[in-house]
DNA sequence: ATTTCTATTTCGAAT
DNA sequence: ATTCGAAGTAGAAAT
């Protein structure tokens, strides 16, 4: 990994045009060729960048931008698009290199997943009397994230989404449709859970006879937690 | 800008809990507060960071914490959220500051509003004899991103996207189903336009009697600039 | 300030 | 290898 902080301006073509006009930044040139250029701000996301796999070509400034006061031309052309990123460096103010080796990369935990699998084991959120047919039950266009029982012996299909947003009511009514054309699962309501649910969201699905459940994360989890503790 | 390169292990709580085994890494701390962890491979993304607003502390580590060879842990606590990151430092290889200044920002160009433009300008992609009503018409439930007239003199609704995917086709849907109960509109036929449009949603498509079109930026810029150099 | 939508999205899982 | 959905999404535009 290669650090240098300098005065630089910065062009871009592919997907889209952008330039970047001169200041002083943060070039990131990584093992695998990768370039990222950071200004002292915003967040994780670099103002302009190269994604691997690409190459860096460093040439001399032409006699125009020497003028200008260009030191160096860094041009790094992806290796299978036509990406194109080129960058002029001007007043060079640090320039470091370093070996880090391969990364053991991240352990993540709690998600959507989880969300799934601590709503199968406490299915009474649901309301008193529900019971849980299965988890991923699977249908013609895809699996259903829940499917429970009401006291009734009534189907109740469960979407379940971190954020619940328009598309996972959509994405709930498809299944809904399909497996109400089932005689052995008809008549099958819909229940959208989410940790929180946007306001069109919920407009949608109460006008298409869809019940909206908020789930707690933390209490869900605490009652998990002392679920496990019992054995 | 504080650059630190590091044998390091981070800790992450907040949305979700992560954590980072010890490698050796880069460590970028913003001038807004804000820390990024990068490995020496990947996209730009780094493998924790946390976002502005944020505070850090340099505390020194406890007994166990030496004994494992840490020697200084970072924890970074998100102003408005608990969100946190906590960085224990083992062996450090550079560490440095730089004044970067405030950046003049990135300049783009060429996006869905300039595919929009040049439709709009060469409507007749639709098929000879369609003309423009307008750009950016308006229902009940939003903007439908053009609105054309066919040869037959029946509206034609368009949806515009760079990618087309399952949730373009949906929206459409939705213009279409509302603009189809307006006399002064019905019947209108929709037409679902983007540079790539993904198999399953060409399917959902066809299926709803909505045609595709694929549009080809490169050509569609070359009529653009050939018409504005004639001027 | 809040919500919605796009992204040079990136990332991971499933097909 | 593709496709699809989620993200500690981030960032911009619209309300």
């Amino acid at each position: 990994m290669r650090l240098v902080v300098a005065e630089c301006s910065a062009h871009y073509t592919g997907r889209l045009s952008a330039h970047l006009p001169l200041a002083r930044r943060l070039i990131v040139v990584k093992a695998d060729g990768s370039v990222l250029l950071h200004s002292d701000g915003g967040s994780y996301k670099p103002l302009n960048w190269m994604s691997p796999p690409c190459a860096m070509a460093t040439t001399a400034p032409d006699d125009v931008a020497r003028e200008r006061g260009v030191t160096a031309v860094w041009t790094v052309q992806h290796a299978k698009s036509d990406d194109r990123l080129e960058i002029e460096l001007h007043e060079v103010f640090h320039d470091s290199a370093h070996e880090l080796g391969v990364d053991p990369g991240l352990i993540k935990d709690g998600v959507e997943a989880h969300l799934q699998e601590m709503l199968a084991a406490q299915i009474t959120l649901l309301g008193d009397g529900h019971t849980l047919v299965r988890r991923e039950y699977m249908t013609a266009i895809g699996p259903v994230d829940i499917l429970a029982k009401d006291p009734t012996g009534a189907s109740v299909a469960i979407e379940i989404k971190r954020r619940g947003d328009i598309d996972g009511v959509e994405q709930l009514t498809r299944y809904l449709d399909l497996m109400n054309r089932d005689p052995l699962l008809a008549p099958v309501r819909g229940i959208f859970a989410a940790q929180e649910i946007k306001p069109q969201a919920r407009v949608l699905a109460t006008d298409r006879g869809i019940e909206c459940l908020i789930l707690d994360y933390d209490a869900m989890k605490g009652v998990d937690d002392v679920d496990s503790r019992l054995f």
